[in-house]
DNA sequence: GTAACTGCAAAATATTTGCATCCTT
DNA sequence: AAGGATGCAAATATTTTGCAGTTAC
């Protein structure tokens, strides 16, 4: 089993995800770092930490990928239902701490699901 | 305002969306019709006709785009959820005829929402 | 020491744009 | 005829891959 080392760039990403419980974009931590470490590095260490189950991932309206802590997603336990909101103004993308049921459906077998609310934050509202 | 004109593209594509409820990604219909039209024009004519409010667009967990009737996501009236199903296995990919409520949110204000929901189909449940 | 990790360049993939030309109304 | 639509090439943007060199354990 890969044993994440816990290199500079492992310790920078940490660092950034522990100060919010927001959903930060690839794109953005790329630019962001640009001067730390390469792009490369930033998605495969994204990946690393997604796989070691400490981010979770998804993609946004845009068809970017945002990473978020694991459990910024849902309070206690995990849900396989990512709630997440992203501000059409501003683009602040939050986990949302709320359950939602599943939906189950007929001739599906429903292993995960993705909702998304698109709207307004605090700030934009004006 | 911008008055769709019936050319041979925006026929051929109208008449492959009227044949499924699915969802075509536009990776797919840029391949299928590269024959017959240019990729460009797939990309325009798919915009244009949600413009129009015939088809509608969302992303899939891959982060593509996909496109769908209209209708073919909500039975009756058009909810602002817009349930949508992706074959983990198969890719296949379908609007779900369910309603569902969207969730409020204390400070949001939300003014749509998408729920992808994740699993297998029926043809790929072995 | 060795396997994991990083940086750099280049490739792969998806989508958009500019512009000249063509077609629908 | 006029403005909308198309094709083509090139640009943009995001993400992935290969590989040589570095680092954590």
């Amino acid at each position: 089993m890969g044993i994440i080392r816990k290199t500079k760039s492992v310790k920078t990403l940490l660092k950034i995800f522990e100060q919010t419980n927001n959903a930060i974009s690839v794109v953005i931590l790329v630019e962001q770092l640009h001067q730390k470490m390469n792009k490369t590095t930033v998605y495969r260490v994204l990946e690393r930490l997604e796989d070691e189950g400490i981010l979770h991932s998804f993609t946004g309206k845009d068809g970017l990928k945002w990473y978020a802590k694991y459990n910024g997603c849902s309070s206690s336990n995990h849900m396989d239902l990512h709630p997440h909101f992203q501000c059409r103004d501003c683009g602040k993308t939050a986990c949302l701490p709320i359950d939602i049921l599943i939906p189950s459906v007929s001739n599906y077998r429903i292993d995960s699901a993705e909702l998304l609310l698109i709207g307004q934050c605090e700030d934009c509202l004006s």
